[in-house]
DNA sequence: GAACAGGTGAAGT
DNA sequence: ACTTCACCTGTT
């Protein structure tokens, strides 16, 4: 394993179809798992199977098929995009190997599959500006009149879907642009964040650059993103894999673990054990 | 009606 | 440094 926990050996063979790709062999991928975990708000189950989502200005729809997963659109479409925005091609099961105490190993062989999204920086950071103590519904309900009153219409399988608006376009709304949003008090911590970013006080590419403690300092200066909703960016937005937010649902996993984490203690893919964990811990009952 | 929901920030010990 | 509370809104 590389210093990046990759492999080459992890990759795909991609059989092309008429319209979409099949991915066989490699580690698994779980669409379920993946888009369900909690980590992102506008992937939706699909009638036609599996899920479909919009990133990057382009829609998609991925299921699995047995042991495989296909996704739709071109080897190119994957190749450009999708590869790594699903992380695809990160060991994941070397990564948690090393995650050896009993209740992380139950919450990893309970969300086998699942992987850390390589989410767009402003989506994740409006996002879960929004995702402050509110519900999993409400908050997909409030990302996705966003999405509707702002964002550019994209077409895809002969439906209308919303690409997430930018910063730049929020930034331009006038005093009450967000209202229809029954955003309550997140609101304006949404404009003033798209204001920062539009601007360029905030620069995404830096933080990038950043140590992870340096990103969530400077990413915490804005008003309405504490520590928790800035672990969040840098994990989903960033892929800073060893961000590890903690919120309620793994406060109740605490106990588990001497009663606080030391997220140093799962090394540099904290946050992805963080994940695991959460997943778990919101979907089922743990306790026994 | 009260309590709560994937927090935050300010003000109080 | 730790605790408490208000903050919008929708749901139970």
């Amino acid at each position: 394993m590389s210093a990046e926990g990759e492999r080459s050996s992890l990759a795909y063979e991609i059989i092309e179809a008429k319209d979409h790709i099949r991915l066989v062999g490699g580690e698994k991928f779980s669409p379920v798992h993946t888009f369900e975990c909690g980590q992102c708000f506008r992937w939706m189950p699909s009638p036609k199977g599996g899920y479909v989502g919009v990133a990057g200005g382009r829609a998609a729809r991925i299921w699995s098929e047995g042991e495989d997963f296909c996704i739709s659109g071109s080897a190119e479409d994957y190749e450009d995009f999708w590869r790594r925005y699903l992380d695809l091609d990160r060991d994941y099961g070397e990564i948690a190997s090393a995650f050896t105490d009993d209740f992380t190993r139950r919450a990893v062989d309970y969300g086998m599959g699942l992987r850390i999204l390589r989410q767009e920086p402003w989506e994740a950071l409006c996002s879960f500006i929004i995702s402050q103590c509110n519900n999993i519904p409400r908050i997909q309900k409030i990302v996705g009149a966003l999405c509707s009153a702002y964002g550019d219409a994209i077409e895809f399988e002969g439906e209308r879907y919303m690409t997430f608006p930018s910063a730049e376009r929020i930034a331009m709304l006038p005093e009450g642009g967000l209202d229809m949003l029954r955003a309550g008090y997140r609101a304006p911590y949404i404009l003033s964040a798209a204001r920062e970013v539009a601007e360029g006080r905030v620069d995404f590419d830096a933080l990038d650059r950043m140590a992870t403690s340096d990103a969530e300092k400077a990413i915490m200066q804005l008003n309405g993103v504490g520590r928790k909703v800035a672990d969040c960016f840098l994990l989903f937005g960033l892929g800073k894999l060893d961000a590890f937010p903690v919120d309620t649902w793994m406060k109740k996993a605490a106990p588990y673990y001497k009663g606080a984490f030391d997220k140093g203690a799962f090394g540099n893919f904290a946050g992805i054990a963080q994940q695991y964990i959460f997943y778990f811990v919101r979907s089922t009952k743990f306790e026994n």
